[in-house]
DNA sequence: GTTGAGCGTT
């Protein structure tokens, strides 16, 4: 009754889907319920998780038994902020089947839209058309496609911390910023209160960082060798480790 | 204990 998503869809054939991003990855469906449940009647809501970790995506799907009250809780609940996150709301365009949703309803035939109503979300924007021209085309499932892209995000998303980005054009960041938010964009790296005095190369990506003595040894450069099977035993016929190693409490051990 | 583009389960 409280907890949603536990069973399989219970009606989506009269309801509709609103997606809810941004949202924080603490936050349940029984936090958001109360709030979405009192703009309008709630059928369901699932979020997402992760199979392995278990932990939310960050989104999740409001079911709402009438469209009107959808509107309108997206148009109150967007931009919301909860959690002391701020979630975006709005009407969901895919459905749990793949199939075509317009403004939350589930559409099981892929009828064509006469442009009755659908100047009634601005947020949508290009998005929108950007993917519907992708359909058009039908040259290929694009079921298959989300799911390779969604893999390869999954993967890429955990290396994407240590490494920024392979070698992205500027073109495609860009373009990926303008269509997401407007709050990455940044004034002018001048207009910051400390002056990049310190940083010798703020538009660099990263410093080389190069140092003429490699130390003792990279570890990183092991990593590609080999995995080590013995790093305990792997001490050396030697007196490398010994040298560096001493270990006076193994001695006395 | 972390992260932040995006579209979903029995």
């Amino acid at each position: 009754m409280s907890h949603f998503g536990r069973t399989g869809p219970p009606d989506i054939t009269d309801t509709y889907s609103l997606l809810v991003l941004n949202i924080t990855f603490r936050t349940t469906a029984d936090d958001l319920y109360p709030l979405f449940d009192k703009y309008g009647k709630v059928v369901d809501i699932f979020i997402p998780r992760d199979r392995r970790t278990g932990e939310s995506r960050g989104f999740a799907f409001v079911r709402y038994k009438y469209a009107d009250e959808a509107q309108k809780a997206v148009d109150r609940l967007d931009g919301r902020v909860v959690d002391g996150r701020e979630m975006a709301v709005q009407f969901a365009k895919y459905g749990p089947n793949a199939e075509r949703i317009q403004q939350g309803r589930i559409i099981e035939k892929v009828s064509r839209i006469k442009g009755s109503s659908r100047s009634r979300s601005p947020r949508r924007r290009y998005r929108d058309d950007h993917y519907r021209d992708r359909e058009y085309r039908k040259s290929r499932s694009r079921s298959v496609d989300r799911y390779e892209r969604d893999r390869h995000k999954r993967r890429d998303r955990d290396y994407r911390r240590r490494s920024r980005s392979h070698s992205l054009s500027p073109d495609y960041d860009r373009d990926r910023g303008r269509g997401r938010d407007k709050k990455h964009y940044r004034r002018s790296p001048f207009d910051s209160a400390s002056p990049p005095r310190r940083s010798p190369s703020p538009y660099r990506k990263e410093s080389p960082r190069r140092s003429l003595s490699p130390k003792k040894g990279s570890p990183e450069k092991r990593s590609h060798i080999e995995r080590s099977p013995t790093p305990r035993s792997r001490s050396p016929p030697g007196r490398a480790i010994d040298s560096r190693s001493p270990s006076p409490r193994a001695d006395e051990e």
